[in-house]
DNA sequence: AGAATGTAGTTATCATGATAACTATTTTGG
DNA sequence: CCAAAATAGTTATCATGATAACTACATTCT
């Protein structure tokens, strides 16, 4: 993600908006402010993970299995309907992280094409350490709080 | 972009969140659910961009060269110093734009380095012609508005 | 003047997102 | 029971973001 550095005044807003939204130029202001800082919050979230050799998808991944109450391990398909992302970057990013020993995986008893993913030792213990971190990030940068 | 589909429940956050940053569990989940919408609305701009072959970075050079009341064209360094993103990324993307006719380039007299950077008719054709429906994505769909 | 430093932008390489088309397996329906 | 359709996941290819290291030109300092 990147952005406009500078966001542009409600002036030019209002200069490139009047003629399609008329009035809304505060609302439009809103808007590209908050998306603004959701990217500046998405690069943060980016390097931190960065540092720890995971990324975003990795660490969503692992929480969603984790947040599971019920079950240990999860489908593919399982994680693929929690997670907004396409299923070959799904695919390649769970063999990364089988291969690392984040996750471990079952095959089905009855269904051949289906793998079980769940949470590896090394896995769990990465994710919990980087859980107060994580929540500390979220906490200190509140979307539409910070400063222009 | 991408985020979960289903954000935590506050139950959820609360187990998590409970332990590292207690008494956040709110402000937590009020973050998550802004940084989900915001991907949302990342996906529609780069869709909408997509179909008229743009992409969000082509989008913004075209407004921030537009956008300068006195000038009729920029220098890289200045887009570099106006939009959130790489050097290298930028200059690839100027350079896609000045190949399909969207920008035009005149080189400095005093410097043989310097790059000016000027829209091109068919440039600001196509800005034009996008502004309204940009600004219509704009005000759909707010941030924090969206239904959960 | 010429070496050293600074500045403008590029090249090379990688990471991580997408879609389209594919293989393999299971289920369905005549 | 077997062909057709549905489902699970992968492969191939591309788009677009990043950093590190580079080239080329300009400026500074002795």
């Amino acid at each position: 993600m990147f952005f406009l550095k500078a966001l542009p005044t409600d002036t030019m807003i209002a200069r490139f908006a009047d003629q399609y939204a008329p009035g809304k130029t505060g609302e439009i202001g809103e808007t590209l402010k908050l998306l603004r800082d959701a990217s500046r919050l998405i690069r943060q979230l980016d390097a931190f993970f960065a540092r720890h050799d995971l990324s975003q998808l990795k660490f969503l991944i692992l929480m969603v299995i984790d947040r599971e109450p019920a079950r240990e391990a999860l489908r593919f398909s399982d994680i693929a309907a929690r997670i907004d992302v396409s299923r070959p970057v799904l695919s390649r990013t769970v063999n990364a992280m089988l291969e690392s020993g984040l996750l471990g995986e079952t095959p089905d008893d009855k269904d051949a094409r289906v793998r079980h993913l769940a949470i590896a030792p090394a896995g769990q213990t990465v994710f919990n350490s980087l859980l107060p971190e994580y929540f500390a990030i979220l906490t200190q940068t509140r979307l539409g709080d910070l400063k222009t």
